[in-house]
DNA sequence: ATCTATATAGTCATTTTTACAATAACAAAA
DNA sequence: TTTTGTTATTGTAAAAATGACTATATAGAT
């Protein structure tokens, strides 16, 4: 068996994390501190350990390098081509999630010398192959979010359904009819109401729903397919 | 830069080749020849070289211990607990097919002493984690089968609707009627007429059809969205 | 009170889905 | 030659969903 504490130098983590604001969407990256990268922003990501899973790996090399924490982090795919990277053959894992910007304060950390979000429409030049990665990881949350509920992640808790709808329109690019919109989700029963409304708005407050993963799990089962 | 005949050692691939045939889903699985899983059955595949790309690896991999070739082998994901493969550490990337069973004629190669295909809801024990990962790829191959015009690579080129039906009923384990399925086909414009009709049957010969890729890529290029 | 921006409900023609009935074609049995 | 069994197709009508709107409600600001 190989020392718990080495690396397995053929292998790396990637991370795309997608960030909601403002309606749009952006994108967590960091820039290298030291190495042939050093001043390049790249995917948070590095090398992954001996004795972890590679979904811990993920997890903590992008709490390491941000500081964003306590999110589920869930694999797209790996990346092999011969030349991607240089001096040495590597193949990277990449990993997503979706998370909500206001929920986290950034902090540099290990090699990485500074980290921001960046608009999903103007992304810096990144090494390696990690433009490919994050565009190619981009198109598939395209396809993913109209048939799996997984936009909820980025948005608050507790959320209004034109939060919800601003979401859909920011990730897929095209303006969505309000009342039908709202109809649409609501007639899932995936959302349920929080008896709560909107404070501190100079409108009318709106009702604060939250998904409902549970009757979501039940629906599966039964042969329900989510679809946008 | 490492000797390109080298493999790298923490890396795998796996194969789960689906095939069609008689309204059955079936996998293709391989008997190892030696080493301590002498005589288990798994999926193909093996190491990688330092000179391929991994996407390469998987076909060569296929090819050698089954004989199934020229073939679109798509990768899933990887599979890294620490655990799951025996004396060291192996992170394995999984890839899958879909492939029409007549098609092709199999022999055991490499380092493999026997192959067969078996039916998807009575697969033997199988080594290391290769039943988890069959059973995660095949709910995904549901899923995805909803989304994606992928299973026309189960059928021949030329294919009657009865077919292809019963194709979709076998994947997803539920009827579906038969002239709804038809007109719901044939709406999307993505079947063209073969004009040629079924010979050798006993009962009325059903019109055959072929899968368009070209009015596909156009459709998607419009913002199309393959449902079932 | 009025204005403005947003929340939420309602309407209705159109399209799509669903469930089922009906007809057509063809080979083999009677 | 007629009947029978099996599958291929087409038809149809009620129900449901969609899409494009309109209308009303609620709040803070002027």
């Amino acid at each position: 068996m190989n020392a718990t504490n080495e690396i397995i130098d053929a292998l790396s983590i990637d991370c795309v994390i997608f960030g909601f604001k403002d309606a749009a969407i952006s994108i967590l990256l960091v820039k290298h501190g030291q190495g042939v990268t050093k001043g390049q922003w790249a995917l948070p990501g590095g090398w992954i350990m001996y004795n972890e899973s590679i979904d811990d790996a993920a997890y903590r090399l992008l709490t390491a390098q941000t500081a964003v924490k306590n999110i589920y982090l869930e694999q797209y795919q790996a990346f092999g081509k011969v030349g991607r990277f240089p001096e040495k053959r590597v193949i990277t894992i990449c990993y997503y999630a979706l998370v909500n910007i206001e929920k986290f304060e950034l902090h540099a950390g290990g090699s990485v010398s500074q980290v921001d979000w960046f608009n999903i429409r103007n992304i810096p030049k990144m090494a390696f192959d990690h433009t490919e990665i994050t565009k190619k990881c981009f198109s598939f949350l395209q396809h993913k979010i109209r048939h799996e509920p997984i936009g909820f992640n980025l948005l608050p808790k507790k959320f209004s359904l034109l939060q919800l709808q601003e979401l859909y329109e920011a990730i897929l690019d095209q303006k969505l009819d309000k009342p039908n919109f709202r109809r649409r989700l609501m007639k899932m029963n995936l959302l349920v109401s929080c008896d709560e409304k909107q404070k501190d708005v100079w409108h009318r407050a709106a009702q604060l729903y939250r998904f409902d993963k549970k009757s979501y799990d039940q629906l599966l089962d039964k042969g329900f397919s989510f679809e946008i």
